[in-house]
DNA sequence: AATGAATGAGATTTCATTCAT
DNA sequence: GATGAATGAAATCTCATTCAT
């Protein structure tokens, strides 16, 4: 249990650290020292840097998935999932504005090809693109569903960098917005089976 | 002359390996050793390694205001101006799904509040902003101009960082082709003045 | 019983694991972990690493003293017994070639003034050497028997170095069979009182 | 030239702690404290502290091979040759007794086929075996001149490590006589070249 | 007796920066 | 201006040992 805490506690801080300054500029000191754990410790729990970083982006992995899930579970509608989708990450400027995404910001200085971390990190951009890929099917848009996907993630990923770049939270909001109402304008091409029931599309 | 070759090539050394690795992952021996200069030889032509820093992304800035301004020089209309500064991110597309955008990826890890190179780093897409918003205002967006200026560069920056996360290429082509598209759908309001002379909107 | 057993087991795979790879490079974690035992629960049964290096150094000595009244029970000729016991690392020459001897290679590099694993090591090597010199008085050398007990071990570690050195166990099984040839043509000096009675030499 | 002294003295200090303590029990603090040198500075000269060792053994069998030399140039008769490199042991049995042969010990614990070290290390036995088998050819033993050779070093091993077992001095003195008297008996089967002229064997 | 967790000292290594010439 | 060498702070990692239960 208090074991627990700590291994979470670590991996907490480090996604958290991570994020603020990124993966070089954050030692292994400013994790313990964080999560308030001796520096010694942290190899009784993850036997490299590296192993930790995995176990950080891992767990932001699971953190996006569950958010995707809940959004499938509670809105009927794929096109207002997508939207709730997009507005988290207006509601969330402020952070974004200081820190980047803390996906966009690991892709960014990694070497796709030797890291392991860099893989890791990549898939929580895949599981978003698989499930909005998903809502973009259930739209009826089969073919591009995938683009759509990768366009949307595109277009939050670029305002968050625009909006660090100027310090300007409302780039984000701006952007989100744009993306929204794109969401809103996409015709739905096919009749699909909500949760409720049978609907019709417009 | 020589003593000026030597600064550049330590300038272009940083600049490039900056974009293939980052800031930190690069170490001035890396920097010292690509320009084939003695590492003791680095400090007579920069103070500290956040200086040479600063010279790398000042020359960045330069070129690509240099590039700007060859796109206002050579291209009449605005709209094909931005058309063409979207398209070389579509020619280098295999380089920035490799290494990823040197400016996004230096804003995206540095302290914009703190640190004097993600100030300088910012000021390439202000650059960029007051350059491709000044062609929006010569197509008559006088007031929506810099919010699509920033936009279009949002555009960029999150297509490669899914082309990246990716490794795919082609995402950073799918995007700057509906960039494209997009520029070319909106309307021109204005009369506008081309370098040859006037001319009447529709 | 079981706590006999456990005691046993991590003697024994630090035995093992010393011989592979030697002392310092051999970590109480993985002894533990070969004996399958929590590392926390070695310090019930072994204050210290050293402790623990000491009672398995001891175990070797006794298996090495057994092995000496095995022979010595069993092989009423003591030049006989002297070539038994060269032919047991003709034998295990493979192992020998790949790990070294456990007890020379602890002797080599450990410090025999300061060390007490040292001086309990080297107690294997002494018992050797009385044993052996007592089949050489047997055979009527009482003058030269130490020195020549001392120089068959001394041949056998010269051979497991050079064997290992030049990774060729046959190294191991020609020098051995120099030394039977060696012990084959040493004179019987004396009659020799065996177990089943008094008998004359040739 | 002061540096080169630095670099030499690191491999010197190296060399005599390895060969005191150990490879593993040698720590880069302790060399670098021998050597008087900051250990900061011992990475200019040296990459990894496997790559001092290295430099340290490559050392160590350069002047091997320049005693060697020196022998076959000073002396005519390859017999003679191989007593005086046998009386050298004889010689600095002091110092073997107390830390063993700096060969030999690193031969003993490092792993032959993984470790880079020890291969390095192999070589310098390996040179002596060319060398003295050599002589053993001229002494017109060509079939078993390598073994001999073998068993010459061998001996030497073997006697080290009695000696430094029983810190006893004086068995190196033994053994070392004892393949003195071998070799005086070895009978010369062939009419060799000396440096002065042809002469003839006993 | 047993055990997972905790701890700190010390090892190797990197690197921006400085020094001496 | 130029340069190889020097330096120390800090980072990652290992491990024997101890603690708490």
């Amino acid at each position: 249990m208090n074991t627990q805490n700590k291994k979470e506690r670590l991996i907490d801080s480090a996604a958290t650290l991570f994020h603020r300054n990124g993966l070089m500029a954050t030692s292994l000191a400013d994790i313990a020292k964080h999560a308030d754990i001796p520096i010694g410790n942290v190899y009784y729990y993850f036997k490299t840097k590296d192993d930790l970083a995995l176990a950080a982006m891992l767990k932001r992995r699971q953190q996006f998935a569950a958010a995707y899930s809940l959004l499938s579970e509670n809105i009927d509608d794929p096109r207002e999932r997508l939207i709730e989708a997009v507005n988290y990450y207006a509601k969330i400027r402020n952070d974004y504005t200081k820190f980047g995404c803390p996906v966009g910001k690991i892709i960014n200085d990694t070497d796709m090809e030797k890291d392991p971390i860099a893989q890791a990190t990549a898939l929580i951009f895949a599981d978003f693109v698989a499930w909005a890929g998903e809502q973009f099917k259930q739209l009826g848009h089969s073919q591009d569903a995938q683009k759509m996907a990768i366009s949307l993630m595109s277009g939050i990923q670029g305002a968050t960098i625009m909006a660090k770049s100027f310090s300007q939270p409302q780039i984000l909001a701006d952007e989100t917005l744009r993306l929204v109402e794109w969401l809103e304008g996409i015709p739905n091409k096919k009749i699909t089976l909500g949760k409720a029931g049978i609907r019709t599309s417009a």
